[in-house]
DNA sequence: AGTCTGCTATTCAAGATTGAATGGCTTGGC
DNA sequence: GCCAAGCCATTCAATCTTGAATAGCAGACT
């Protein structure tokens, strides 16, 4: 039973790693929602803990001193392994009340979501529910999120995900506008259209002509990476966007801009960490948005 | 630079993880050189942070739940990490004020290093030296001991030797008792001796066999592990014993029992953990032990 | 040059944490 | 069956930590 605790503060080697991962004490001290002279301080106790120089103090700014990059790269280690404790932890939480983190794109975000979370909280009033919209992957694995809403099976072993269903995705675009195509009816037609994309990546361009089209680079005179304001700009006539069945269908100012092309097929996984599908509070909101979402 | 920083106290972890190793909050709190109602808060606290129940409170002493045992063994894993970071920090550290904790056995502590440790106070007065007598090897690796003393070259790669001799070591006994005997000038007639031990190893008997002696578990009247013990009682003549020449020959009450004899043989090593020996603290001080046991 | 923003260091009162002492409990030994 | 030892929970005063506010300073931008 003869153990050997360690000496220093983990706490102050916690507010090392936010100042070294964030680069300032400022910056750490907004991560770890706290203050930056308790930031300041913590470092200064540790480097006094330990008999060490962390940062070279250079006026605006701290720059790492090679024993301090050595110390921040064994901290991080620590830091994984604190991770995982709050992983398993948030697997093994007896209680249903607490917070749920749901990550997922602008569009069933606005639009899908709502009326579940809606259920959810009527149901489980102690579940709190923070939605991180975001079109990249949140790192579930780092606990950014616990449940995320993919259209993509996750590779990772340690994810467990589950498909809801394959969802359909058309090209729309306002009455307006296609009626100033001249109510285009074949691929050919419509490839003189203004459409509006994410980004000017080649895989959707691909992803388009494979369908039939012949676009280039020219026909996307608006990108942006967020959804909603494409579908506003769609909404004025703008052009032609790709957009889910179910949002689509129900606007009524636009309607399918090629009702003979084949849809666009994905599929809806939810994913969560295996660790966290064990837990009570994780596994209704897992089950409640599968059903709302199938 | 976005990093998502645990949600939980470290320290608290940390309370939890000695309580684990130690069993009960008062022996974790004698670990962690603090209070007993300090370490039961700060497990409450953790508990009900991961919302997540870790000890059974069942009468006397506590028992890990299952979760508990789960989340233990990832925290272990921080202190581990932990562990390396006070090694390098150690390392890398500036001053050569500040402690060492050399690790040596019961003979050499009381008869070889006293006039060295005083001959590095004298040069040094900001190094506090603390001495940990142990025939057990101590735990170089978990920071138990910084500098080692040992008869044998350590195996493990993360760890710095020196040899610093070859030392010899004979069997002595008083004048009185080896008179008593006969003054016994072979190896056949000192085997009708009482020897003094340290344990009912047959390692040691195959040793002294090894050398010439016919001796049989009944030659051992005494047996202890304390070497200054099994000194004093040779020289009040219970037996016969196994002495390093530096300390035997320097004693006016005892002789060599068989002069003929040829002596024990054994290295004499200076450890220390490889990351330590770029400290200048410790490097004096392993220079110094090094020049004094020479 | 001048302004603006964002950073660190310091101060001091408010707040949180700590530990000695105590009470109550359970276990193990006589 | 009783006693002693060891443990946990609670209390409350002393201590330590925290954070809002402030001052001072270094770069970026106009």
């Amino acid at each position: 039973m003869a153990w050997h605790p360690t000496g220093f503060d983990w706490n102050r080697a916690r507010a090392f790693l936010a100042t070294a991962q964030e680069g300032s004490f400022s910056a750490a001290a907004r991560a770890l929602k706290t203050s930056q002279p308790t930031v300041g301080r913590q470092v200064a106790a540790l480097e006094a803990e330990l008999d060490v120089v962390l940062f070279e103090r250079v006026g605006h700014g701290l720059v790492l001193t090679p024993t301090g990059a050595d110390l921040v790269e064994h901290i991080r280690s620590m830091d994984e392994a604190a991770h995982r404790v709050s992983l398993v932890a948030a697997g093994q939480s007896v209680s249903l009340d607490g917070p749920v983190c749901i990550s997922t794109s602008q569009i069933e975000a606005v639009y899908t979501l709502p009326p579940i979370l809606a259920g959810i909280r009527a149901k489980h009033p102690g579940i709190e529910i923070e939605v991180l919209v975001t079109n990249q992957t949140s790192d579930l694995g780092r606990r950014e999120a616990d449940i995320a809403i993919r259209s993509f099976r996750p590779t990772q072993p340690e994810l467990f995900a589950r498909k809801i269903k394959d969802g359909a995705a058309h090209l729309y675009g306002s009455h307006a506008y296609l009626e100033q195509l001249g109510n285009p009816s074949t691929a050919e037609e419509l490839s003189r259209a203004n459409f509006i994309g994410f980004n000017r990546d080649d895989t959707l361009l691909q992803g388009f002509n494979a369908m039939g089209l012949s676009l280039s680079q020219d026909n996307f005179g608006v990108i942006s990476e967020n959804q909603l304001l494409q579908w506003e700009l769609t909404k004025l006539g703008v052009g032609i966007c790709v957009m889910t069945e179910e949002v689509g269908d129900a606007e009524p100012l636009v309607r399918r801009a090629l009702p003979s092309l084949s849809p666009f097929r994905f599929p809806l996984w939810l994913t969560t960490h295996r660790e966290l599908s064990t837990s009570r509070r994780m596994r209704v909101v897992f089950d409640l948005l599968a059903e709302g979402l199938a």
